[in-house]
DNA sequence: ATAAAATTGTTATAAAGTAACAAATTTCGT
DNA sequence: ACGAAATTTGTTACTTTATAACAATTTTAT
């Protein structure tokens, strides 16, 4: 297989990352993170074991999978939908600067996934409503249940 | 089991806006939303099956409880809740009036769950920052990740 | 009363996730 | 470099979550 120039790329970035902050990025993570990457959406932990064994000749059983997929979270370089139980890639690995909690906005027809910032000023209205109801925000992370684009047009 | 007057009501509730609507509310799944009601937090299926089994006197197959669940749901009468696989009661089932979509604050340590409705103008703001990214917001549900007060509490 | 539709029962199985412990590898102090 | 300790990975078994497929029953409407 073929690594695009992208996928390449994100991969170089997150070893050099993982090299400065002391993350031991294995050759297992890094087969599981390229998987991540290069399938450019959202994956369960059984879908990224197929794509590893498919299209980069790396078996792993899923037990392996979950772990490397929570190493991976932990160190910032994927994220875990709870909406949908899968995974996917952080898009900020190949920037350097710090970055805000992230939300997704997931499509509900394809799947397609989008990593975005939404206004401080709505976080904080969210947090605001929260507190009212005694409750406070456990991160700023959000999943929110959306149509693509794409899936809106075919649609009508 | 002795009925809280509190559950009892909303059963009452429920049937007369059952009977209003055309919804066929059976035995069954008087029973499950009753467990669900009275349960007063959001409950996976099959712990659903468990309570009514001890609680209410009545096996259910989780087959049933979940086909159940997916009326109640279409209903209006219980809310899914993507982020934990569980279900909760509708905190509306009471009132006569028309509802927004609901937000709810979801504790992440005890799994206390608020349903809440936040500022209109705050989803107004991610919906258009939605739009930005190519997104249309599906609906208004949103589950959000909290802490509730006592935990917050008891963890300091 | 009876055909059609809706609901429920039943069995089996798929899919998702974790526990527990063993083996291998890496790290680190001496 | 050597061996003890820590980390990572392998392996097996299992639990939890969810659905498919079809049969039996009940309800609804004509």
């Amino acid at each position: 297989m073929i690594k695009s120039k992208t996928t390449f790329s994100v991969l170089k970035h997150a070893k050099k990352r993982c090299a400065d902050e002391g993350i031991k990025l294995t050759a297992k993570r890094g087969v599981v993170l390229e998987g991540l990457v290069a399938a450019k959406k959202a994956l369960s932990a059984y879908e990224l074991a197929d794509y590893c064994r498919i299209e980069l000749s790396t078996d792993l059983l899923p037990m392996s999978v979950y772990r490397i997929l929570e190493f991976l979270e932990k160190s910032g370089l994927a994220h875990r939908l709870n909406t949908s139980n899968k995974y996917i890639a952080c898009s900020h690995i190949a920037c350097d600067h710090a970055h805000q909690p992230p939300q997704f906005l997931i499509c509900k027809s394809c799947s397609k996934v989008e990593e975005v910032s939404i206004p401080e000023r709505a976080i904080e209205m969210l947090s605001k409503a929260s507190k009212k109801a005694g409750f406070l925000l456990a991160d700023n992370k959000l999943e929110i249940e959306c149509f693509c684009t794409d899936c809106v047009v075919t649609k009508a």
